[in-house]
DNA sequence: TAGTGGTCTAGACCACCCT
DNA sequence: GGGTGGTCTAGACCACTAC
C-alpha cells in the first residue's frame, strides 16, 4: 500500500478507512484492526493513525473503547450531518437518501442593507453580491438559500457564477480566501407567503431558519447566508461525539 | 508553574489558557505566546500544548495562523454554544447573559410508549423514568424539557432526583454510565396550547424542537430527551471551526 | 531570513478490558 | 497476562507569514 502525498498522510488514511467502512470491508459493528496493525499496514507511525481515527470518531463513524478496540458505529445511516457539515446542504440532502439538485434563482449586485453591512463589517451602502438558490431533494424544493458577500472580495469575474459549488470551494474560487470558522443561528419561523410558495408549503408553516456568517483567519467576515429549511421532508439530524 | 495530575496534562493546560483568555490576561485579538514558549513555561512537550490549543480552536476561542501565530478570537461574546454543548441548557442560558434556574416539574415511572421503547431499544411497555423540567432565563421560561430513560439503567435510588445536574453528570451519577455520543434532531414546530402555556407564548408560535438520544460506547441508548426551545428570548447560536 | 504553526516519527508508559 | 486505546515526550522537517 503506497500513499500519495498530495494531502496529508493522516487525511489519506482517514479517507481510506472511510471508504472501507462505507464499502463494508469493515462491516457495521465489527472491530477494526488495532492502531499498531493499521500503522504497520500503511507504513506510518501510530500517531498518524490516531489523528486519522480521531477524525472518524468526531464524525461518529467509529467508536473507540479503551482496553478493547475500535468499532464501526452501526447506527450511522440515521445521521445526515456532523459538526462541520451544517452548511453543506447538498451533502445533507444526499445523505438523507435524496437526489440533490440546485437551481440558481438570481444573482444581483446592489447596495447593502444596514443589517448586511453590519454583519459583513463593511460601510453602509457598500455594494454586495447576492445569490439566491433553491435546493431540491428528489425534485422537491426543501431549502431556500440566500447568500451575500461584499463585491470587494470577488476576485474572479462573476458574470457566470457556479451556484453548485460547496460554500468553501465557492469562497476559494471566487474570493481566493479560506473559511476558518462560522457562527450559525438556528431559529424557528413561520413561512412568509413568498417563502411558502417556493418551498410548496402552506403559509405560516413552521420552518427552520439558519443564519450563518463565515469568517477567515483574520476574523474578516467573508459571506453571509440566510436559509429556510423545510424539515418535513429533510431532517436536520446530527451526531456529536466526545473524546 | 506546576501542574497537578488529576486530569490529563493537556486538559489542565487548556483550562489554564481558557482562564487567561476569560480574565483578559490574553486580551481579545492579541497574539498568544508561541507553542514553544508555552511548552517551555508549562514544562510540557510541544505536542501536549498542541492538543490543548486544538481544543480551544474547536471551541472557536482562538484562531491559528500558520507562519504567524495564535490569536484570541474577539468575536466570541456573540456565541453561546459550540457543537458539543448543545444539550447543556444551563450553560447555554448563562452564556447568553441570563441567570439560569431549573424547576423540576414532575418525575414518574410508567410504561414506555411504542416510540420510546423503539428509541431506547427496550421491550414495549418496559418501564421508564420520565422527568419534566423547565429552564428559566432571568425567571422567564425558555425551555421545556422532557427526559426519559429505562428504569433498568437506574442504579441509584431515585426517590430524590437532582434535576439540576448536567446531563452527563446525571447519567454518571444515577446510571454509572458514560455518554459516548448523541444524535440530535432539530426541527421547527408550532407550540401546542399546553407547551405555549408553560413557555408563556401564544398558541401556534414557532418553537425549536430538539430531540436528542444519548448512547454509550456499546451503542446502547441511555437517555432520550425532547425539548421545546423558545428562540425569541434565547438564541441557539453556535460556532464551528475547521482545522 | 527568522520564527510560526502543521505534520510526522519512534518510542515510552499508563489505564483499561478481556480471558 | 497480553493486548488495546490514551497520553506524553523529544526531535525532525515542512509550509507559510511577516519583516
Amino acid at each position: 500500500m503506497s500513499i500519495e502525498r498530495s494531502k496529508t498522510v493522516a487525511e489519506q488514511v482517514s479517507a481510506l478507512l472511510r471508504d472501507r467502512i462505507r464499502s463494508q470491508t469493515y462491516a457495521a459493528g465489527v472491530r477494526l484492526p488495532s492502531e499498531s496493525e493499521l500503522a504497520n499496514e500503511f507504513q506510518v507511525s501510530r500517531a498518524t493513525i490516531r489523528t486519522a481515527l480521531a477524525q472518524l470518531a468526531m464524525e461518529g463513524l467509529i467508536l473507540r473503547k479503551q482496553g478493547d478496540g475500535t468499532y464501526v458505529n452501526e447506527r450511522l445511516p440515521q445521521v445526515n450531518t456532523h459538526l462541520g457539515g451544517l452548511w453543506e446542504f447538498n451533502h445533507l440532502i444526499a445523505s438523507s437518501g435524496y437526489q440533490p439538485t440546485i437551481r440558481l434563482l438570481a444573482t444581483q449586485t446592489r447596495a447593502a442593507t444596514a443589517q448586511e453591512s453590519d454583519v459583513l463589517d463593511i460601510a453602509v451602502e457598500d455594494t454586495v453580491v447576492s445569490m439566491e438558490r433553491i435546493f431540491f431533494a428528489n425534485n422537491r424544493p426543501v431549502i431556500l438559500a440566500q447568500n451575500i458577500l461584499p463585491v470587494a472580495l470577488v476576485k474572479q469575474p462573476h458574470g457566470k457564477i457556479d451556484g453548485k459549488l460547496p460554500i468553501r470551494d465557492f469562497v476559494k474560487t471566487y474570493c481566493q480566501r479560506e473559511i476558518a470558522y462560522a457562527i450559525s443561528d438556528i431559529r424557528a419561523t413561520l413561512a412568509a407567503s413568498d417563502v411558502a410558495d417556493t418551498l410548496e408549503r402552506e403559509a405560516n408553516s413552521p420552518l427552520l431558519k439558519l443564519k450563518m456568517t463565515f469568517y477567515d483567519k483574520n476574523n474578516a467576515p467573508l459571506l453571509f447566508g440566510a436559509s429556510y429549511f423545510d424539515d418535513t421532508v429533510l431532517n436536520l439530524r446530527l451526531v456529536q461525539a466526545w473524546g
